[in-house]
RNA sequence: CGCGGGGUGGAGCAGCCUGGUAGCUCGCAAGGCUCAUAACCUUGAGGUCGUGGGUUCAAAUCCCACCCCCGCACCCA
């Protein structure tokens, strides 16, 4: 059985969840879902990362005393996953950076570095504001006061230790080119590429504890503790039983996949392969950067409290329609504007429209001419022009699964929502041209059967197929089709078939699924 | 200054890597249908693809120059 291992990244817990966070989550439990689906052993890991300076600072601004910061964090951790729980995020397993196994297995993986000379001691020289009690870089300040409080700093020199980066540094650059698949989109590899035109000064992966305590510790160093990115990296081999359940780590690693916003690239991109690197063990296959969601052409962001709640919107207009504006609005990769408007012109244009109102009036002629009963799968008259437009119909739903293998493989979520939204439109074509409606004026039972036989297949091939991208929608068709059995447990070699459904059995017609915004 | 992204019918976008009738959604106009959530289906109007050069039999797509817009303190997917 093929394996896929997919990763989130790890959340930074010192504020709450916004849609940004949300729409990496969407991401990977859709692609989890699909490749689940298609028979591969998954394995979705998500979590949050809690160490470090701003957390530090967010508990003490939350009241708590220095030193009880796990305390502040484990009050913060569970509106992160509360918020998974509702945006229907199913994942395998839920890493915190403050899990005692985690900590161990970074202070075994600093140990390993150590040995190889990849980390040294040096000096560190940078700016100290006393009051904010806030260290900054030269690059940060650039001769100026603090960017904080604007008073004025103090140049301080400080004993930290480093790791190697620029040891490995032509290494990663060959690393990048010999992989196509490595950093996606392609334009973001160049970026990375031309970054690494410049030559890396070593990272600096250790904090003195009397400055910043609140992180793991340094195992050669006790009154240090290390950086936070350090800490955090390491969770996607730590969260994967390296050093401790090897077996598991030797089935998952390489990691297929790590999803992260256009942000956090350069931390994924450059130091932790080359982490992987002098651990000694293999980079990920995929590293993909996504972009962001701007809220009228301007970055969404904490200081200008412009920040989309996803919450509101599950509230409003449902998880599944967040999750299917999210990923058909805009190509993966690029930054999109999130607005209620262009939010409810997709949901009343594909969703009611198009899907709810699709299912609707299919059942509605099983209740009406059928008595909600499946009808018999007949064998097309030969030649008629219904044999014609049912056979089209029939082609471009079983040949939809292809597409959307290929489509989401390269993370096209908006392109493989689309191929799917083809199958729909030509599933309302298909009414049209069949006309259902004169075959019952006309008592041709037998056409009448196959018509509404093919849109209930039609649908069932729809069910599945958008499962990966809403599943609670695609579990209300499933049961509307009289399917008892959940729809998790379907597979998508069933998308390929046709007359699977019994005939004779009871449909369950409800609500409309996505009743239009007015 | 530099780096990155972008400039395609009224709006929002795809296409550009791997040149060869300019595509999608929404909106608009006309028509059709009645199973349906005033939904669905058909047809139509509307673009010299930022500007100027170049390469080519052929450029939205490749090359050069220029103009305009957005991002690059903190926060942050």
């Amino acid at each position: 059985m093929k394996k896929l291992y997919i990763t989130s990244p790890l959340y930074y817990v010192n504020a709450s969840p916004h849609i940004g966070h949300a729409y990496t989550q969407i991401a990977c439990d859709t692609i989890n879902r699909f490749f689940k689906m298609a028979g591969f052993q998954t394995y979705f890991m998500t979590g949050t990362d809690e160490h470090g300076e701003k957390v530090e600072k967010a508990a003490v601004k939350a009241g708590y005393e220095k030193g009880r910061e796990k305390d502040f964090v484990d009050s913060v951790v569970p509106h992160f996953k509360e918020l998974w729980k509702d945006l229907n995020i199913k994942f395998d397993f839920f890493i915190r950076t403050t899990d005692p196994s985690h900590e161990k297995t970074v202070q075994k993986i600093l140990e390993i570095m150590k040995s190889k000379d990849d980390i040294y001691k040096g000096h560190y020289n940078g700016w100290f504001c006393t009051p904010c009690e806030t260290f900054w870089t030269e690059l940060q300040v650039k001769g100026k006061p603090c960017p904080d409080c604007g008073r004025r700093l103090e140049k301080i020199e400080e004993a930290n230790y480093f790791f190697r980066l620029s040891k490995y540094q032509d290494w990663l650059i060959s690393h990048i080119k010999k992989n196509e698949d490595f950093i996606k989109p392609d334009y973001r590899k160049n970026e990375i590429l031309s970054f690494l035109k410049n030559p890396l000064e070593d990272l600096c992966i250790s904090r003195p504890k009397e400055r910043m305590a609140w992180g793991v510790e340094l195992p050669f160093a006790p009154n240090f503790v290390t950086y936070v990115w350090f800490d955090a990296l390491i969770n996607y081999i730590s969260g994967m039983g390296f050093l401790d359940d090897e077996k598991k780590f030797k089935k998952f690693w390489p990691a297929d996949f790590h999803i992260i916003g256009k942000d956090i690239l350069r931390h994924h991109a450059i130091y932790w392969p080359i982490m992987l690197r002098s651990a000694g063990l293999a980079p990920p296959k995929t590293i993909f950067a996504h972009g962001w969601w701007t809220v009228k052409g301007e970055k969404m962001s904490k200081s200008k409290g412009n920040i989309v709640d996803p919450r509101t919107v599950i509230k409003l207009y449902g998880t599944d329609a967040l999750r299917y504006f999210l990923l058909r609005e805009v190509t993966f990769g690029l930054d999109g504007t999130f607005s209620e408007e262009a939010f409810i012109l997709r949901f009343n244009g594909d969703l009611a429209n198009d899907l709810g109102n699709l299912v609707n009036r299919t059942l509605t002629m099983v209740d009406k001419y059928f008595s909600g009963k499946i009808p018999e799968a007949r064998a097309g008259i030969k030649n008629s022009s219904l044999e014609g437009l049912s056979r089209g119909l029939k082609d471009k739903a079983t040949h939809l699964r292809k597409t959307l293998e290929s489509r989401i493989s390269s993370f096209d979520f908006s392109g493989a929502l689309s191929a799917i939204w083809e199958v729909i439109n030509k599933a309302n074509k298909y009414i049209e041209e069949s006309k259902p409606w004169e075959c019952s004026r006309n008592k041709n039972t037998k056409n009448l059967e196959s018509i509404i036989r093919n849109l209930l297949e039609t649908l069932r091939i729809i069910s599945i197929s958008i499962y990966p991208f809403m599943p609670v929608s695609s579990q209300k068709i499933w049961q509307q089709l009289g399917i008892k059995d959940g729809i998790e447990g379907a597979s998508l070699t069933e998308t390929e078939k046709w007359n699977l459904l019994k005939a004779g059995h009871k449909t369950c017609k409800d609500k409309p699924l996505f009743p239009r915004i007015v």
